[in-house]
DNA sequence: GTCGAAAGGTCAAAGAAAGTCAAACTTTTA
DNA sequence: TAAAAGTTTGACTTTCTTTGACCTTTCGAC
């Protein structure tokens, strides 16, 4: 955890503590504060903050300008028929890509934990790097396995 | 014992002294350290940390990149480990033969049913059927994420 | 209305890791 | 002692982060 965009991030994250939804900040109050480029916290709030992870960012330029991000908490039943509508239109899922909706069903409660980490462990590059088809499964099988005996 | 190789075995192996089960390292200050080119230590992590020798890697990119190795239960006694040495001499993995090592891991109580079927989906036909590698991952969550939706 | 300062936005280049792979070299084994 | 196995190296790639130069929007003063 040696980079601030990692430090920087679970500043932001802090603010959410207070099971507030939104959260308001400046960017160059921010920037000033950690020592770094303004743009690194657009960095940091594109990277992190995406909808990808269920957040939604708006702003506002000028004198009293501000960010705020808002933590979408979508209708618990919707969520996943959404997720698949919107797998199809994903030209390239990343593992990335798939971890970040997959941490997101954890914080909407929607898979425990240990369930995140067998998912995660099915989608992984390992399990899935495979160039002969019937080693696949094999593949997949053998990652989730050792998911389970990290835990 | 005169290879360098082995002497980075050792050390890194020393990390684990203090009773952790994971160690965070940086590959280049490691071959700084030992004086070898920086895939060097690929080489020793992927010949003397692999899961057959019962250590699972987990590594990041760029700025405060890093290598952390988590130590696996090495009991050979475990069911666990035994099932992944198993895997590898089955030639052919169907899916009926994976669901049946899961539905043993329920009654063993290693995985919870609704653990076990996310698994099921993720190792199932429909979720391997891809003929173009791109789509794959996109399968496999796909197959998961209807599975939470029949819960 | 116009202007300037005060925000925030964009983008590309540079930097900082780690990953891959093949070729060269060394050691072991049959 | 030749072939196989294991080790070492370096060139090249990929991913993620950091920085800075330049752009756009908004507000308040005049």
């Amino acid at each position: 955890m040696a980079n601030i965009s990692d430090s920087i991030e679970k500043f932001i994250l802090s603010f959410f503590d207070d099971g507030d939804d939104s959260v308001q900040l400046s960017r160059n109050e921010l920037a000033h504060y950690f020592n770094v480029s303004p743009s690194q916290i657009n960095y940091v709030l594109t990277t992190r903050f995406g909808v990808d992870r269920g957040y939604y960012i708006e702003s506002r330029r000028g004198g009293g300008g501000f960010i705020m991000l808002v933590r979408l908490s979508q209708d618990k039943e919707d969520l996943l028929p959404a997720l698949i509508k919107e797998l199809d239109d994903e030209k390239d899922l990343t593992y990335n890509k798939a971890a970040d909706v997959v941490d997101r069903l954890v914080r909407e409660e929607i898979v425990t934990p240990a369930e995140a980490d067998i998912i995660k462990s099915a989608i992984s590059d390992k399990a899935l790097q495979s160039v002969a088809v019937e080693n696949l499964r094999k593949n997949v099988f053998r990652e989730i396995l050792i998911a389970l005996i990290r835990r």
